[in-house]
DNA sequence: TAAGCAAACGGAACCAGGCTCCGGTAAATG
DNA sequence: CATTTACCGGAGCCTGGTTCCGTTTGCTTA
């Protein structure tokens, strides 16, 4: 993919040490100043976290969908891959359905204005966007399809739609007492069922 | 509140013709120009169009949300009257609730980018959300308790969480055609009920 | 070890959009 | 017509994103 590592044998070229350890210490830095101001916040806080010049971060994440994607890469993943495992585990598939849509949830709660950067129509963050239905959406799109294959729910939204709303039930929920998109989200997926 | 009195009696002074004129010419602008470029257009987009300073539209309506508060408030006014009514011609409680959210949805998904600001963690918006609120919530919630008395649905989430549940599902409708906020609006309603 | 070079750095500078402030204009009034 | 003052316009400030380029620094090679 790069001309970095990537196991193309041991020839293959490095990066420069400080360019990589940059890197590193900007995922660091933008990692913990998502977690204090949200991933919203102003790329020069980021920079002066990591002790950097703006420059440098946007030499290594051209936008900021690119800073936001490499920080959450692994949660991402996991999420993905904890699809068909849940499908393989769980009693029918409605409830793996379920389960994983909780998964999903929690990621996008936790991850204060994710959801809604999410579904900002700021077209900078298309590619965030992008990465997410790739990643995710099939993952969804097997788990509904059991669950209709084995009559549980009703013809309804197709996976894409489906997660768009989830994600939507999920903006602002971090601090708002009065709202748990836990909850609504529950209510969407229990209105889904089949009436028997 | 129409025309700058305060009620303080019939000798109360009227504003200034021009003040009048102009306060008329922004609404109009602002309303075009929300058609065309959404409710987060440039507030010297709205100016250029009215032919007015952008001072003029600040004192006028000193935050954007005051703005799109007048431009909107028949509609919303018109959505709030719609509700006792609706409780009093239709067949079932739970009808005349869903019919009314189909009402508040048709509002939200026709106003470009309405929804996303109602959402927005930008605090000059807190007045839109609280205008809403107010002025919505108790219609909603009247509809609710009348479904909920009649054992029409689960006890499930109040208005106030049915709403934002709501208008998080319409944010960004309008220019994706593979997302329809009405259908898992329906979906959610749906969820409501009391199974069986 | 030192020289040469390209990679990488930093932050000044530029742009966009929100909001304020104040000198100027003109409507109301006598 | 003169006076008052509400009201107007837009220059200008602020915040935040993004670019650009002179400087620094790691790597390579002699």
């Amino acid at each position: 993919m790069n001309d970095g590592d990537m196991g193309a044998g041991p020839s293959a070229r490095s990066k420069r040490a400080d360019a990589r350890r940059n890197q590193e210490t900007l995922l660091d830095a933008a990692a913990s100043v998502f977690v204090t101001s949200g991933v919203e916040a102003p790329v020069r806080d980021i920079a002066a976290r990591a002790g950097v010049g703006v420059g440098t971060i946007y030499r290594h994440f051209p936008t900021r969908a690119d800073l936001i994607i490499a920080v959450y890469r692994h949660q991402v993943e996991a999420c993905a891959e904890a699809g068909p495992a849940l499908l393989a585990s769980s009693a029918t598939p409605h409830a793996a359905l379920s389960q994983w849509i909780n998964l999903f949830v929690d990621f996008l709660v936790t991850k204060h204005g994710l959801a809604g950067v999410l579904r900002s129509d700021n077209t900078s963050f298309d590619t965030l966007h992008s990465y997410f239905i790739d990643r995710l959406l099939p993952v969804c799109a097997q788990l509904l399809d059991a669950a209709a294959d084995a009559g549980e729910i009703r013809s309804g939204p197709k996976a894409y739609e489906l997660m768009r709303g989830v994600g939507n039930l999920c903006i602002g929920a971090e601090h708002d007492p009065g709202y748990d998109a836990r909850r609504l989200v529950e209510l969407l997926i229990a209105g889904l069922r089949q009436p028997h």
